[in-house]
DNA sequence: ATTTTAAATGTAATATATACACTTCTATTT
DNA sequence: AAATAGAAGTGTATATATTACATTTAAAAT
């Protein structure tokens, strides 16, 4: 039986993750990145991808990439973008949708990342990638930094609870640049976004910081009222 | 020769073009939409589409499909999302890029649009379209209303010569509300990227209104040295 | 000369963003 | 028990951007 379609070609179909993880110690933007254990391109270093299958949509495709990667789900995770070049990959034609997810590196299971020949690098830092992945990443960040100025994803990439000092170093490892801290802290509080916990963090001075958790249940209600996130600066 | 990929599924891949227009008399953005003639959905509004092809890229089937539907090329267009549910398109698993292209209304052969069932449908009375069409246009309109915000591509929309009045109307078409007059005109200028021409537009009154064009390369130099456009307003 | 219609114009008030340096807390050392 | 050291925490003045708002101008038509 002759399909309606069936003169139009077909075509292989990926999905590709940039997933992003925050170094609190380091105060580092990181990417996690597989070394190739298989070909093509065996012993270089790629983004996390697949094929899509026939019983699954593009986003179920990119969830199971990066939980079989990771061993975790409910992971903050947004189509990029889809690169269709004839050549991009040299092995055959292949389309390849991006989604880039963030992630608490604590979360990340050492023995699965091992396993899965996945390895934390710097963004300041990245070796050489395969077909266009650094295309990929380099779209990824910039939308990573529009992101995180307007709306409030850039606490899935730090642990439920939180010193303001590291939420500001967050933000200065994706802006690249310094921020000003009472600027800062004045900025987010207002928004009254942040519950202060009745507990400090004392692994960074002998004073103390306090914990605070991201209430997403007040920023939804304030969005629905017309409330706009923004922590722009400079 | 069995291929290193060959044990991975293929699919149908397809684009789908959210053509935009701008009707300066009647202050309305439109979209150009098809009257199906043919199978699946026959007699059905929906967007211009096609399949992608082995010998083109992702933004070459998408340039193909606006060109053959308008006649034009070098418009204003960029991708904007993938579609990839199992189910969204009845007659098989079509996975869908969707592009938005900007143009003005007046730049379209009419002869052409009547050989291809196209039609230009405001957006305030859009018909029910095909598959998950409605979701890519509602997503191509919050596209619109961010870009036009921080970009100058609202341009894209008018001709080479055109009135702050008829700017400002399509920014209260964009925005659907209205703008302040005097504030919109001191933004934009203030910007000094528009050029005042010396002629007057003189069909909607007895004064005339100065004709103004965008100045692209004065733009691509500020914005080379950090000057970001911004017509947000209210 | 008068009327009519849309285009063009400025200023004050408010809100937001920026620049900037000292005090507080507490564990550790003396 | 006092002194030290190191990071956390805090406020105000200035500059910039946004908003609200009403009258005058130009020119064709009568």
């Amino acid at each position: 039986m002759t399909h309606i379609y069936s003169k139009h070609p077909k075509h292989y179909l990926a999905v590709d993750c940039i997933i992003f993880g925050y170094d609190i110690a380091e105060k580092e933007l990181k990417l996690l990145l597989i070394k190739r254990s298989f070909e093509p391109a065996l012993g270089q270093w790629s983004l996390a991808g697949g094929f899509v299958q026939h019983d699954e949509s593009l986003d179920d495709a990119a969830c199971r990439v990066l939980c079989s990667l990771t061993g975790l789900s409910d992971l903050y995770m947004e189509q990029l973008y889809t690169y269709g070049e004839i050549s991009r990959d040299p092995g055959a034609r292949v389309i390849s949708t991006a989604y880039f997810a963030l992630i608490g590196i604590h979360e990340l299971d050492p023995e699965i990342q091992k396993k899965n020949g996945a390895h934390w690098r710097s963004i300041s830092n990245l070796p050489d990638l395969i077909f266009d992945h650094k295309k990929m990443v380099d779209k990824a960040l910039k939308e990573l930094i529009d992101k995180v100025k307007v709306y409030p994803v850039g606490f899935e990439l730090l642990p439920e609870k939180f010193t303001l000092v590291q939420l500001q170093n967050l933000y200065e490892a994706i802006y690249l640049r310094p921020v000003d801290k009472r600027n800062f802290r004045k900025k987010i509080l207002s928004m009254e976004l942040l519950d202060k916990q009745e507990e400090k963090e004392r692994e960074t001075s002998k004073k103390g910081a306090w914990y605070y958790r991201f209430n997403l249940e007040k920023y939804k209600e304030l969005a629905r009222n017309g409330f706009f996130f923004n922590l722009a600066v400079n």
